[in-house]
DNA sequence: AAAAAAT
């Protein structure tokens, strides 16, 4: 379907052609008839399904057809990073070029300025706010942000904030907001306790299923099983073995990705590592330098792993097992945008073989295993345990552990 | 079990 057809103002349609957009998604198709209408709405769609302009879209329109010039706020967007926020704000941008319509990302981690910068634009006004949640709320207890006129709020990657710990928060900010208002959520997975959400703060919602995230077939996955301490001497391999411009490299800890990355720079690959302990104009400018090809090797945490989108990245590796399906599903899915195809390799050591065992039951299909180069030498078997104990994922069973 | 997020 063509954005055309979905009634959006004429406006809109300019910043969606300037932009390149004709076909709208699967998501989009659904979602923006639907929050047009006013209904609240509860997605399951992840990134690079273009979740993003599913909301922004109807929520710029319904901005522009209420003709309220007024500068307060009319639309609050929550989501999980900082990363995320200003990745939104940038997409905004483009979408409400040709509009009046303005909008500012707040989050924390900046010089100082920053908050007061928001200060003073929040007291201006601003018609749509993308922020942190923790950053949100030191704005909205200091009490010059207008939320009377708020009309839409918006949760993005709604499972993945709770998961971190922002419950509180959001019915903290939520406390904030007036009731009468149209509420959108949109969570990749929709576990039990995305539903209690989804009760406490939707109405009657509409839902929209977008199929279960299987990885593009586009993306061409391998698993190289080895020991731990084949995985630096593999990475560096399999980067020596083409000239690639645009990787990402996922770990789970900040000190494997901190690790690695120094490793990779001794041979002086074009690298750099990504995570929270990273001043936040660092992480702003490694991300940057990244997306404008600058940077060709990114070793990232979590941080990266929903939400942010990249284009033509030609290899995604998982230097360490995803602890959640899901995630190696968000993972991989960094890579194989639009036309292109992609790469995805996973490094499964001794301990990680029974999650990524449960990782495979996931996507209802083995993964191939790659052959280990013959100077790394030989790994170990894959024998993951298949019982029902490492099913990987809850453990509802299991006893609670005593201090 | 680790990551992220307000100062």
């Amino acid at each position: 379907m063509k954005f055309k057809e979905l009634g959006l103002d004429d406006r809109l349609l300019e910043g969606i052609s300037a932009i390149g957009f004709e076909d709208a998604t699967p998501v989009q198709e659904q979602a923006i008839p639907k929050i047009i209408s006013g209904k609240d709405i509860i997605a399951s769609a992840q990134t690079g399904t273009g979740k993003t302009a599913a909301f922004l879209l109807p929520v710029i329109h319904q901005i522009l057809q209420a003709d309220d010039d007024q500068s307060n706020i009319k639309a609050l967007i929550i989501v999980p990073t900082r990363e995320l926020a200003v990745q939104i704000d940038q997409q905004m941008e483009g979408l409400s070029y040709f509009t009046s319509v303005s909008s500012i990302a707040v989050y924390g981690g900046g010089d100082g300025q920053s908050f007061s910068r928001e200060k003073s634009a929040l007291s201006q006004g601003a018609d749509v706010i993308i922020g942190t949640p923790g950053r949100l709320i030191a704005h909205l207890n200091l009490g010059y942000v207008q939320v009377s006129n708020l009309k839409c709020l918006v949760l993005d990657e709604a499972d993945r904030m709770l998961d971190m710990g922002f419950h509180d928060d959001l019915m903290k900010i939520i406390s904030y907001l007036p009731k009468q208002r149209q509420n959108l959520m949109f969570s990749a997975t929709m576990p039990p306790k995305i539903r209690d959400l989804a009760r406490k703060i939707l109405q009657e919602p509409d839902e929209i299923n977008i199929a279960i995230s299987k990885p593009a077939e586009r993306v061409a996955q391998a698993a190289f099983i080895l020991y731990d301490n084949q995985k630096i001497p593999l990475a560096k391999y399999l980067l020596k073995a083409k000239k690639l411009q645009s990787v990402i490299i996922f770990c789970s800890t900040k000190n494997s990705a901190k690790q690695l990355s120094k490793e990779l720079k001794k041979l002086e690959f074009s690298v750099e590592d990504i995570h929270s302990d990273l001043e936040q104009g660092e992480r702003e400018q490694v991300l940057r330098d990244f997306k404008n090809k600058k940077l060709s090797i990114l070793v990232a945490t979590d941080i990266l792993s929903r939400g942010i989108d990249v284009e033509d990245i030609e290899l995604v590796v998982n230097y360490d097992v995803p602890n959640d399906g899901e995630d190696y599903i968000h993972r991989i899915g960094r890579t194989a945008r639009a036309a292109s195809k992609g790469v995805a390799f996973t490094f499964v050591n001794e301990k990680e073989q029974n999650k990524f065992y449960a990782i495979e039951k996931l996507l209802e299909t083995p993964v191939p295993k790659g052959k280990l180069p013959a100077s790394i030498g030989e790994g170990p078997e894959y024998k993951p345990r298949t019982g029902s104990r490492s099913n990987g994922r809850k453990k509802y069973n299991s006893r609670k552990k005593r201090k």
